[in-house]
DNA sequence: GTTAGCACTCCCTGATGGCGAGTGCTAATT
DNA sequence: AATTAGCACTCGCCATCAGGGAGTGCTAAC
C-alpha cells in the first residue's frame, strides 16, 4: 500500500491537490479542482480517482463533507515523486549570495546572518547547526597566570580556533615557570597534526613530565583534556515567528509545544541530527519526526561542507502543508553556496 | 489627576481590585468585593468608591456592564504605595541558591541557567543583560601564525576573556619574528593596567615601531584596535513560552508583536537599558516602556554588580496585570545574590 | 470508463433569546 | 452625611436553531 507506483492520473490529481492545498491552506475538492485546473476531467471523475486515493492512504478527510488533503503519505509521495523542481529566482539568488559574501569576516556573525536570511526568504523559522571543525594541526599552547591561583590555557589550532580553559592551583607558579613551559610545549606541538599528537608526541610528554613538578602535570592533563571535550556546536534560530502566519498555528495551543522545543537547544539538536539520511539533503515528514513537538510540521534540512566534509546542517521548519519545492531549492542552494563560501576561507 | 494621594478607603479598595485581577485575570466587581475580602462595606458602598476611582483613573471596565481592572496609573499607584513587600519562600531561596551556586564554574553557562531558573519561578519570560566587563589589567599578548598569511592575535586580560582578531598579512613572517615580537610586547606590558596602556605605554611602543618592519606596526595598530573595540554584551533569553499561559495572549494576535521583539536582540537591549533609572530596581508598566510591542505588558528589571559596579541587568517580562510583588521579590534577590557570587569570583 | 443528477452530510454563519454578573441611581436607613 | 437596600438596565456569553454552501457518494445514463 506504500511502495505502490499510481498511475499517471491519480499522480496528477494528487498533485493538484497537494499544490493547491499548500497554497490555500483549505481542503480542496472535486470542484474546485475541475474548475481551477483544466484537466479535461468533470468533478465525478475526479471524486472518483479522490475516493480511490483516500482508500490507499494518499489523501485523507478532514470531515465527511469536506475536501481532501494530503495525507502524511501523500506528502511523501508529493516530495518524493511529483513534487517540480523549483529554479529560484534571479531575485533569491542575488539577495542569497549578496548576504553570504557581505558578511564573510566573522564566521559567527555570517551563519547568524545566513540563518536570518534564510527566514526571512522562506517565510519559515529556521535553524542551523554548526560548524562542527576538526583542527588538524597545533598551532600554539600559551599559558597565561591570571592571578596566583588561576592560569588561563590557551590552545590555538590552524581554524584560527581558540580553546581556553581556566585552572586553579594550589601553589603559586612563576611567570617566569609557565613562559618556560610553554616555551617546551611549543617547541614540542607546534605544526605537528592531532593525529600523531594524541598518540606518539603525549606520550612523550608524559614521560618527560614525570621528571617536572606536579603543575606541569596538571597543565599537560588539561591540555589532553582541552583537545578532547570538544564542544557541541552552537546552534542558530531565527524567524520564529513566521509560522504564526500560518493558519495551523492560529490557535495558541498548537503552537505552544512548538515553542517548547525552540527553546530547548537539546531537542534543536537533535532534530537536526536525526539519523536517516546525514548526508545531503533530507526532509522529514510529520510523524516521521523523532520529536514529537514537530509532528505535525516538517523539516527540511541540509549539510554544508568545508573542504568536502560535512561540518553542519542548515534547516527549515514548516507546517507539514509548507512549501517543499521552494524550500528545498532554497535550501539546497543555501548549503552549497556557504559550502563554498566556507571553504574559500583561508584556515 | 496623577499625584494625589487617596484615601485611606480607596487605596484598600485599589489594592484589593488589584490583587484580585492579578491573581484571577478577571475584571473585578463589587459584589465579588464584598464577598471574598471582609471589608466591611457593602457591594454598594463598593460600587460608589470604584466609581469615584474610575473617574480620577486609577480604574476602568472594559465594557459598561463588567467589573473593574486597574488602568496603567492603577497599577503605577499599586506599585508605589500598596503592594506589600513580599518574603521568599525557603524553598525559592533555596532553588535559587543551588542553582547560582552549582554552575560557578564556567560564567557563560552560570548565567544561562540564571535566567533559566529566574523564568521557572517567576513563570514569565526573563531576560539577562551582561556582564559588561571592564578588563583592568594586561596579562598577554600572542601572534600565532595560522599559515603563511593569516596571523591570529590574541590578548588576554585578568579576566581571563580573550580578544581575538585574524590579521591578513601580504609577506610572510617567519616564527621566529613573531616570537620576537610577541616577546618584546609581552615584556613592555604585562601587568600594566589599561589606563595606563592607552596613553603612555603605548605612545613609547610606536616610537620604536618606527624602527620596525610594517608587520610590526600593522600589529600593533590591530592591538589597540582590539582594546577599544569592545563587543556588545550577550543577551539571555529564557521561557518565552510562560508568556502563552496568561490569557491576555490567547489570541495569537496579541502574542506576535512581543515574538518579533524577542527574536530582535538590538530591542531587548534597548528594552533592558532603558534610560530611566539605570540603577537598582525598575518597574515599567505597560506603555511607560519605549518599545511598543511591550505596552501591554510590564518589565521588572534589577541590575547586578561586580565588586560594587554595575555589570549587567536581569529582568522579568509579563502582562500587565502581572504579579509584581512576587516577581520583584526573586528579580531582587537574585540580582543581590548573583552579584555576591560573581564578585566572589577570583578575577 | 465517464459524467450528470440527486440526496445527504456537515461545517459555518448569523440571528435569537435567556442567563448572569455587574452597574448606576434613588430612596430609605443609620 | 454616609451607607445601604432595591431595582431597572446593560451587555457579554452561551446555547440553540435555521439556512446556505461546499462537498461527497451513489446511481443511472451516456
Amino acid at each position: 500500500m506504500s511502495g505502490k507506483e499510481l498511475d499517471p492520473r491519480k499522480e496528477l490529481i494528487l498533485k493538484v491537490v497537494t499544490d493547491d492545498y499548500i497554497e490555500s491552506a483549505e481542503p480542496v475538492g472535486s470542484r474546485t479542482i475541475a474548475r481551477k485546473y483544466n484537466l479535461g476531467l468533470s468533478p465525478a471523475t475526479i471524486r472518483n480517482e479522490m475516493a480511490d486515493l483516500e482508500e490507499i492512504g494518499y489523501l485523507k478527510q478532514p470531515h465527511v463533507s469536506a475536501g481532501r488533503i494530503p495525507s502524511q503519505q501523500g506528502y511523501r509521495y508529493y516530495v518524493d515523486s511529483l513534487m517540480k523542481q523549483q529554479k529560484l529566482a534571479e531575485e533569491e539568488l542575488r539577495i542569497i549570495k549578496s548576504y553570504i559574501e557581505s558578511k564573510s569576516k566573522e564566521l559567527d556573525a555570517l551563519l547568524q546572518q545566513t540563518v536570518k536570511m534564510l527566514a526571512q526568504i522562506t517565510r519559515y523559522p529556521s535553524l542551523m547547526l554548526g560548524p562542527k571543525l576538526q583542527p588538524s594541526v597545533f598551532k600554539h599552547v600559551q599559558l597565561v597566570p591570571l592571578n596566583s591561583y588561576n592560569i588561563l590555557v590557551l590552545v590555538v589550532t590552524n581554524l584560527g580556533v581558540i580553546e581556553n580553559k581556566l585552572i586553579t592551583i594550589d601553589v603559586p607558579v612563576e611567570q617566569g615557570d609557565l613562559d618556560r613551559i610553554s616555551n617546551l610545549l611549543n617547541k614540542k606541538l607546534r605544526g605537528k597534526t592531532f593525529g600523531n599528537l594524541k598518540s606518539s608526541v603525549l606520550a612523550e610528554l608524559k614521560e618527560e613530565m614525570a621528571a617536572h613538578d606536579d603543575f606541569f602535570h596538571k597543565a599537560i592533563c588539561l591540555l589532553l583534556n582541552t583537545l578532547e571535550t570538544r564542544d557541541k556546536e552552537r546552534i542558530y534560530l531565527d524567524g520564529v515567528i513566521n509560522i504564526l502566519e500560518h493558519p495551523e498555528f492560529k490557535e495558541i495551543e498548537k503552537f505552544k509545544p512548538l515553542m517548547g522545543m525552540m527553546e530547548e537547544e537539546e531537542r534543536l539538536y537533535k532534530m537536526l541530527t536525526d539519523s536517516s539520511c546525514r548526508h545531503g539533503l533530507r526532509i522529514s515528514i510529520g510523524e516521521e519526526n523523532q520529536e514529537e513537538a514537530a509532528q505535525e510540521c516538517s523539516i527540511i534540512t541540509a549539510t554544508y561542507n568545508m573542504k568536502g566534509r560535512a561540518v553542519g546542517t542548515i534547516g527549515v521548519l514548516g507546517p507539514t502543508r509548507m512549501d517543499y519545492s521552494h524550500v528545498v531549492a532554497v535550501v539546497d542552494f543555501i548549503a552549497q553556496y556557504l559550502s563554498e563560501i566556507l571553504s574559500e576561507k583561508k584556515m
